[in-house]
DNA sequence: TCCTCAAATGCAACCGATCTCACAATCGAT
DNA sequence: ATCGATTGTGAGATCGGTTGCATTTGAGGA
């Protein structure tokens, strides 16, 4: 048997097609009982709305792409579960977007879920977004980016405090006695890794500590740009701040390698606080950023976007995860 | 100004609606200058066509479903990563489906997405799907399964080859010296969980080795479940296989918080072989599954579905990958 | 009992495309 | 020149709902 269509439904329940229609999505526009009765019949006949027609009629739709650039990195795939999580809740299903770094798909998805009636979007990007292009392209501004965004306060956006989470390591650190806190890079290019670089060199500074930045020419292997230039340095560093969570895994691997130890030898902060850091060698100590926050936010910004309320910017705090790859400097 | 609809391209054509229709999707059916006059008004236009009036039309969309448990365990993003990239070659739209471990959602979620007309959807179940209902539920039968079936075989499937896997971790760890090989299993329920299991159980036999299954109480830290049980053998292996690269991290960082040595004091090898495992501490020897292969090849097996082919069943080899998690046997 | 007004329902156009069928133009063959 | 077979285009129903407006229903008041 084919799919109950709305004609089905309203000709059992002895209806027109209209109220059927409002029995589903406009419940005080149809009396009571009319209502739980076209409904009953309907459940009899298993028949649901179809959400393409709806959206279709409606012009607006319930799919929410989340663009992000690499579903391979777990703070991707974090977001990506905590943001589909929240989106779920809300009735909508998250489209997942992954540019591979390509910057011109991200219009173009854009551009195909702006055609799907998509009510907003999600953009978590690697690089600046072009948001010249995105408002030209599509979607009338209806976007949230998780990020900074440099040149326009009319999209709204949801970051984590960088400053402050480098503060917290730094504290950390030095509550430990470490006083040579150099920093590891990630691939330049976003906001947040510029903040957080300009967050050490500030939170340095301010602690008579001398900035000193590792692997800055960004080949291929992070990991091993960063121990080359630890291992050159003239004052070695007790300790090193990664500017996330998968720079740290590769910088301790690759320091493990070397047969340097972590966290005997040298400490390690990352930045991001996954939980699959609870389960590296040794447990990675982190800024945690409150991921499952960030999702569920970007969505109610999106919503409010769609209500054409006013672009707003949320600013979340991080937290310390004091794990197992930082100790006491030992000299 | 509103974006441009058929309508719109046809009068500035010149022509009937569905001679732009045609110039677009059945380009043999229209005269070539046609086709190509109404291609050229339509670009000056910046029309595209609506997917979902298309969908709504045609009764199919370009909408596929990948339902996995869990975005956050990196197998399953590599898996969501290659066979997104191959959904967006075959012009295919790929909707991640995340559902958690909640069984209830999988059917769900292959309702909500048959109702837009996606022409197949792909389960990468974490629990033995339950096929009665995935059929009676929607789709016609049109699903990819990533793993084994049980009861089912007019379903496709893409595995990979588990029992070739272990015995490639057999010998390598053999011609190291290893004699007592433990295994450590990941949460029971899938078939891919089983066949590996069952594939020690042989391959140990096969090679005189006492089969010891470290763990199995599968509370919710199973790092430390395995190496309790490790510490509590009376012979205590020297190479410990685990069933998934995410088991194996587990147990080596909780090997090294114990102050156990890897590779020195025990050798362990995973199984999945993702890329991540190359910058862990230490880098992870692992069975490497063709996870970009497993992508690429379900969407085919999807569009064979789609065509009315039946089903195949395709198994994949994996490949070794050394790296330093193991070591000679040292006693 | 009749009238009024609001609430509930029906009617029909519409969202943006596809597709079957009918019709016109073109062509080769007789 | 006539005719049947192609080929290309137009007309209009259709996919499965939504929605503004017209109409019916029913409660309350005179």
């Amino acid at each position: 048997m084919p799919e109950p269509r709305i004609d089905d439904v309203a000709a059992a329940a002895g209806v027109h097609r209209s109220t059927v229609s409002r029995a589903f999505s406009k419940p005080e526009a149809v009396r009571p009982e009319t209502r739980e009765h076209v409904l009953k019949v309907a459940a009899e006949l298993g028949y649901s709305m179809s959400p393409l027609a709806q959206a279709l009629r409606r012009r607006v739709s319930n799919l929410v792409p989340l663009i992000v650039p690499d579903i391979t990195n777990p703070f991707f795939a974090e977001l990506a579960h905590t943001t589909a999580a929240a989106a779920r809740r809300q009735g909508y299903q998250l489209i997942l977007c992954l540019t591979d770094g390509d910057q011109s798909l991200t219009s173009k998805y854009l551009d195909s879920v702006h055609s799907m009636y998509s009510p907003f979007g999600i953009i978590a990007p690697s690089t600046p977004v072009d948001l010249e292009s995105l408002r030209r392209d599509a979607f009338d501004n209806r976007v949230v980016v998780i990020d900074r965004v440099n040149s326009d306060y009319s999209v709204p956006t949801v970051t984590v405090d960088s400053a402050h989470g480098i503060d917290l390591a730094f504290e950390h650190l030095s509550s430990l006695g470490h006083t040579e806190i150099a920093y590891a890079p990630g691939i330049v290019g976003t906001n947040t890794a510029y903040d957080r670089r300009k967050a050490y060199q500030r939170a340095a500074s301010m602690r008579d500590v001398k900035p000193q930045v590792l692997g800055s020419t960004h080949t291929a292997d992070i990991g091993s740009e960063v121990v080359d230039d630890w291992l050159d340095s003239a004052q070695r560093p007790t300790a090193v701040i990664a500017s996330n969570d998968a720079i740290a895994f590769a910088v301790i691997a690759e320091f493990s390698t070397r047969n340097i130890r972590v966290p005997e030898d040298v400490s390690v902060v990352g930045f991001d606080g996954l939980d699959l850091g609870a389960h590296f060698n040794p447990r990675l100590t982190s800024v945690k950023q409150p991921i499952e926050a960030m999702g569920e936010i970007s969505i109610q910004l999106g919503e409010k976007l769609m209500n054409g309320e006013t672009a707003e910017h949320i600013m979340l705090e991080p937290t310390l995860l004091v794990r197992s790859s930082t100790g006491e400097v030992t000299s």
